[in-house]
DNA sequence: CTTGGTACTTTGTATTGCAAGGTACTTTAA
DNA sequence: TTAAAGTACCTTGCAATACAAAGTACCAAG
Protein backbone atom coordinates (compact mmCIF):
# COMPACT_ATOMS: atom_id res chain seq x y z
CA UNK A 1 0.00 0.00 0.00
CA UNK A 2 2.77 2.48 0.94
CA UNK A 3 4.42 1.67 -1.82
CA UNK A 4 5.76 5.10 -3.75
CA UNK A 5 4.86 6.62 -0.92
CA UNK A 6 7.86 6.67 0.88
CA UNK A 7 9.58 8.82 -1.81
CA UNK A 8 7.41 11.45 -1.23
CA UNK A 9 7.35 10.92 2.42
CA UNK A 10 11.26 11.81 2.85
CA UNK A 11 10.90 14.52 0.41
CA UNK A 12 8.55 16.51 2.83
CA UNK A 13 10.53 15.36 5.59
CA UNK A 14 13.52 16.76 4.09
CA UNK A 15 12.11 20.31 3.32
CA UNK A 16 11.23 20.77 6.50
CA UNK A 17 15.06 20.02 7.39
CA UNK A 18 18.12 18.39 6.50
CA UNK A 19 18.55 15.00 7.31
CA UNK A 20 20.79 11.97 7.79
CA UNK A 21 20.10 8.29 6.88
CA UNK A 22 18.97 7.11 10.63
CA UNK A 23 17.34 10.03 11.40
CA UNK A 24 14.65 10.01 8.76
CA UNK A 25 14.00 6.79 10.11
CA UNK A 26 13.55 7.97 13.54
CA UNK A 27 11.42 10.49 12.11
CA UNK A 28 9.33 8.21 9.71
CA UNK A 29 8.60 5.67 12.61
CA UNK A 30 7.56 8.73 14.68
CA UNK A 31 4.98 9.56 12.01
CA UNK A 32 3.86 5.63 12.27
CA UNK A 33 6.14 4.86 8.97
CA UNK A 34 8.61 1.82 9.40
CA UNK A 35 11.29 2.13 7.28
CA UNK A 36 14.55 0.10 6.96
CA UNK A 37 17.80 0.77 5.74
CA UNK A 38 17.92 -1.43 3.12
CA UNK A 39 14.84 0.72 1.25
CA UNK A 40 15.99 3.92 2.64
CA UNK A 41 19.59 3.97 1.27
CA UNK A 42 18.95 3.05 -2.33
CA UNK A 43 15.76 5.64 -2.62
CA UNK A 44 18.71 8.34 -1.07
CA UNK A 45 21.01 7.61 -3.45
CA UNK A 46 18.62 7.31 -6.70
CA UNK A 47 17.09 10.95 -5.16
CA UNK A 48 20.85 12.23 -5.27
CA UNK A 49 21.58 10.81 -8.89
CA UNK A 50 18.19 12.44 -10.27
CA UNK A 51 19.59 15.99 -8.97
CA UNK A 52 16.56 16.03 -6.79
CA UNK A 53 18.90 15.66 -3.25
CA UNK A 54 22.53 17.49 -2.36
CA UNK A 55 24.27 16.18 0.81
CA UNK A 56 27.04 16.92 2.70
CA UNK A 57 29.15 15.06 5.11
CA UNK A 58 28.92 16.49 8.63
CA UNK A 59 31.35 15.38 11.78
CA UNK A 60 29.72 13.94 14.60
CA UNK A 61 30.18 14.34 17.93
CA UNK A 62 29.90 10.34 18.84
CA UNK A 63 29.81 8.05 15.97
CA UNK A 64 31.36 7.83 12.29
CA UNK A 65 30.90 11.19 10.35
CA UNK A 66 26.91 11.40 8.82
CA UNK A 67 25.51 12.46 5.22
CA UNK A 68 23.45 15.02 5.71
CA UNK A 69 20.94 15.24 2.29
CA UNK A 70 18.52 18.46 1.97
CA UNK A 71 16.63 19.28 -1.67
CA UNK A 72 18.08 20.47 -4.19
CA UNK A 73 16.47 23.84 -6.75
CA UNK A 74 15.03 20.68 -8.30
CA UNK A 75 13.97 18.99 -5.37
CA UNK A 76 11.75 21.49 -4.02
CA UNK A 77 9.97 22.00 -7.79
CA UNK A 78 9.80 17.80 -8.01
CA UNK A 79 8.24 17.95 -4.83
CA UNK A 80 5.44 20.43 -5.75
CA UNK A 81 4.74 17.90 -8.08
CA UNK A 82 4.45 15.40 -5.98
CA UNK A 83 1.96 17.55 -3.97
CA UNK A 84 -0.17 17.92 -6.83
CA UNK A 85 -0.64 14.05 -7.27
CA UNK A 86 -0.79 13.50 -3.76
CA UNK A 87 -3.73 15.99 -3.46
CA UNK A 88 -5.21 14.49 -6.65
CA UNK A 89 -4.90 10.53 -5.84
CA UNK A 90 -6.39 11.75 -2.02
CA UNK A 91 -9.26 13.32 -4.00
CA UNK A 92 -9.63 9.76 -5.97
CA UNK A 93 -9.74 7.85 -3.03
CA UNK A 94 -12.48 9.99 -1.33
CA UNK A 95 -14.48 9.88 -4.35
CA UNK A 96 -14.15 6.14 -4.84
CA UNK A 97 -14.78 5.57 -1.03
CA UNK A 98 -18.06 7.79 -1.17
CA UNK A 99 -19.86 6.01 -3.50
CA UNK A 100 -19.73 2.78 -1.76
CA UNK A 101 -23.06 2.64 0.38
CA UNK A 102 -21.20 1.02 3.42
CA UNK A 103 -18.91 3.57 4.37
CA UNK A 104 -21.52 6.00 4.56
CA UNK A 105 -23.29 4.23 6.76
CA UNK A 106 -19.97 4.18 9.27
CA UNK A 107 -20.33 7.98 9.45
CA UNK B 1 2.73 7.37 -6.97
CA UNK B 2 0.26 5.12 -7.39
CA UNK B 3 2.12 2.00 -6.77
CA UNK B 4 0.14 -0.21 -4.48
CA UNK B 5 -3.18 1.69 -4.40
CA UNK B 6 -5.17 0.11 -7.40
CA UNK B 7 -5.86 -2.59 -5.55
CA UNK B 8 -7.41 -0.64 -3.03
CA UNK B 9 -9.01 1.59 -5.72
CA UNK B 10 -10.55 -1.91 -7.73
CA UNK B 11 -11.47 -3.08 -4.13
CA UNK B 12 -13.62 0.21 -3.96
CA UNK B 13 -15.17 0.09 -7.17
CA UNK B 14 -16.23 -3.78 -6.31
CA UNK B 15 -17.84 -3.12 -3.78
CA UNK B 16 -20.07 -0.25 -5.08
CA UNK B 17 -20.85 -2.69 -7.91
CA UNK B 18 -19.57 -6.18 -9.37
CA UNK B 19 -17.81 -5.52 -12.62
CA UNK B 20 -16.26 -6.98 -15.95
CA UNK B 21 -12.59 -5.92 -16.30
CA UNK B 22 -12.96 -2.88 -19.46
CA UNK B 23 -16.28 -1.70 -17.08
CA UNK B 24 -13.46 -1.36 -14.57
CA UNK B 25 -10.89 0.71 -16.39
CA UNK B 26 -13.63 3.22 -17.77
CA UNK B 27 -15.12 3.78 -13.93
CA UNK B 28 -11.15 4.47 -12.62
CA UNK B 29 -11.20 6.50 -16.01
CA UNK B 30 -13.91 8.86 -14.88
CA UNK B 31 -12.30 8.68 -11.52
CA UNK B 32 -9.14 10.23 -13.25
CA UNK B 33 -7.11 6.98 -12.30
CA UNK B 34 -5.48 6.03 -15.40
CA UNK B 35 -5.02 1.76 -15.69
CA UNK B 36 -4.44 -0.71 -18.35
CA UNK B 37 -5.49 -3.66 -19.16
CA UNK B 38 -2.17 -5.28 -19.11
CA UNK B 39 -2.19 -3.66 -15.28
CA UNK B 40 -5.62 -4.66 -14.50
CA UNK B 41 -5.62 -8.50 -16.06
CA UNK B 42 -3.66 -9.73 -13.68
CA UNK B 43 -4.26 -8.05 -10.70
CA UNK B 44 -7.69 -9.17 -10.87
CA UNK B 45 -6.52 -12.94 -11.07
CA UNK B 46 -4.30 -12.59 -8.56
CA UNK B 47 -7.24 -11.08 -6.31
CA UNK B 48 -9.08 -13.77 -7.49
CA UNK B 49 -6.31 -16.14 -6.47
CA UNK B 50 -5.67 -15.04 -3.13
CA UNK B 51 -9.99 -15.46 -2.16
CA UNK B 52 -10.97 -11.96 -2.38
CA UNK B 53 -12.71 -11.93 -5.78
CA UNK B 54 -15.47 -13.84 -7.46
CA UNK B 55 -16.33 -13.95 -10.79
CA UNK B 56 -19.16 -15.08 -13.01
CA UNK B 57 -19.06 -15.13 -16.65
CA UNK B 58 -22.38 -12.92 -18.32
CA UNK B 59 -23.66 -12.93 -22.00
CA UNK B 60 -23.77 -9.31 -23.32
CA UNK B 61 -26.16 -8.22 -25.62
CA UNK B 62 -23.66 -7.13 -27.79
CA UNK B 63 -19.80 -8.55 -28.08
CA UNK B 64 -17.83 -11.27 -26.26
CA UNK B 65 -19.39 -12.47 -22.28
CA UNK B 66 -17.65 -10.70 -19.99
CA UNK B 67 -15.92 -11.82 -16.39
CA UNK B 68 -18.58 -10.12 -13.91
CA UNK B 69 -15.41 -9.85 -10.35
CA UNK B 70 -16.94 -9.33 -7.04
CA UNK B 71 -15.81 -8.97 -3.59
CA UNK B 72 -15.90 -12.03 -1.59
CA UNK B 73 -16.81 -12.49 1.96
CA UNK B 74 -13.17 -12.16 2.30
CA UNK B 75 -12.18 -9.79 0.19
CA UNK B 76 -14.90 -7.95 2.46
CA UNK B 77 -12.46 -8.14 5.29
CA UNK B 78 -9.67 -7.66 3.31
CA UNK B 79 -11.07 -4.51 2.51
CA UNK B 80 -11.84 -2.98 6.06
CA UNK B 81 -8.10 -3.69 6.84
CA UNK B 82 -7.43 -1.26 3.52
CA UNK B 83 -9.55 1.57 4.97
CA UNK B 84 -7.58 1.60 7.70
CA UNK B 85 -4.44 1.50 6.39
CA UNK B 86 -5.54 4.37 4.30
CA UNK B 87 -6.58 6.39 6.69
CA UNK B 88 -3.44 6.01 8.58
CA UNK B 89 -1.05 6.11 5.33
CA UNK B 90 -3.36 9.57 4.90
CA UNK B 91 -2.65 10.50 8.58
CA UNK B 92 0.95 10.22 8.22
CA UNK B 93 0.93 12.38 4.36
CA UNK B 94 -1.10 15.13 6.47
CA UNK B 95 1.16 15.59 9.38
CA UNK B 96 4.35 15.25 7.63
CA UNK B 97 2.64 18.22 5.06
CA UNK B 98 1.67 20.15 7.94
CA UNK B 99 5.60 20.55 9.68
CA UNK B 100 7.13 21.47 6.25
CA UNK B 101 6.68 25.38 6.60
CA UNK B 102 6.03 26.62 2.80
CA UNK B 103 2.82 24.58 2.85
CA UNK B 104 1.37 26.31 5.74
CA UNK B 105 2.07 29.87 3.80
CA UNK B 106 0.44 28.28 0.75
CA UNK B 107 -3.19 28.16 2.86
C1' DC C 1 42.72 -4.53 21.56
C1' DT C 2 38.30 -6.15 21.76
C1' DT C 3 33.48 -5.24 22.11
C1' DG C 4 29.46 -2.63 21.07
C1' DG C 5 27.31 1.27 18.94
C1' DT C 6 26.50 4.17 14.96
C1' DA C 7 26.31 4.89 10.13
C1' DC C 8 26.68 3.82 5.45
C1' DT C 9 26.39 0.23 1.50
C1' DT C 10 25.44 -3.81 -1.38
C1' DT C 11 23.16 -8.06 -3.08
C1' DG C 12 19.38 -10.87 -4.09
C1' DT C 13 14.43 -11.53 -4.24
C1' DA C 14 9.37 -10.60 -4.50
C1' DT C 15 5.85 -7.58 -5.99
C1' DT C 16 3.74 -4.26 -8.90
C1' DG C 17 2.78 -1.60 -13.13
C1' DC C 18 3.17 -1.24 -17.91
C1' DA C 19 4.05 -1.83 -22.99
C1' DA C 20 3.30 -4.83 -26.44
C1' DG C 21 1.45 -8.46 -28.56
C1' DG C 22 -1.91 -12.20 -29.00
C1' DT C 23 -6.60 -14.99 -28.94
C1' DA C 24 -11.48 -15.29 -29.56
C1' DC C 25 -16.16 -14.03 -30.38
C1' DT C 26 -19.73 -10.75 -32.58
C1' DT C 27 -21.52 -7.42 -35.50
C1' DT C 28 -21.40 -4.64 -39.71
C1' DA C 29 -20.78 -4.05 -44.25
C1' DA C 30 -18.73 -4.98 -48.73
C1' DT D 1 -19.80 -15.20 -47.60
C1' DT D 2 -16.17 -13.20 -46.23
C1' DA D 3 -13.52 -9.03 -44.51
C1' DA D 4 -13.07 -5.48 -41.22
C1' DA D 5 -13.90 -3.41 -36.96
C1' DG D 6 -15.20 -3.69 -32.24
C1' DT D 7 -15.19 -5.77 -27.71
C1' DA D 8 -13.27 -8.56 -24.23
C1' DC D 9 -9.92 -11.47 -22.28
C1' DC D 10 -5.00 -13.10 -21.53
C1' DT D 11 0.23 -13.51 -21.56
C1' DT D 12 5.10 -12.23 -21.75
C1' DG D 13 8.97 -9.56 -20.68
C1' DC D 14 10.87 -5.50 -18.56
C1' DA D 15 11.53 -1.71 -15.13
C1' DA D 16 10.93 0.14 -10.63
C1' DT D 17 10.30 -0.33 -5.66
C1' DA D 18 10.66 -2.39 -0.96
C1' DC D 19 12.77 -5.48 1.94
C1' DA D 20 15.78 -8.99 4.26
C1' DA D 21 20.23 -10.04 5.06
C1' DA D 22 24.85 -9.49 5.18
C1' DG D 23 28.85 -6.60 4.95
C1' DT D 24 32.19 -2.39 5.67
C1' DA D 25 34.04 1.29 8.42
C1' DC D 26 34.71 4.35 12.13
C1' DC D 27 34.64 5.55 17.04
C1' DA D 28 34.40 5.12 22.13
C1' DA D 29 34.61 2.48 26.43
C1' DG D 30 36.39 -0.86 29.12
Amino acid sequence: MRKGMLEYCVLLLLKHRPSYASDIIQQLKNAELLVVEGTLYPLLTRLKNDGLLQYEWQESTQGPPRKYYALSPDGEAFLEGLDAAWAELSNTINYLQTITPKLLEAK
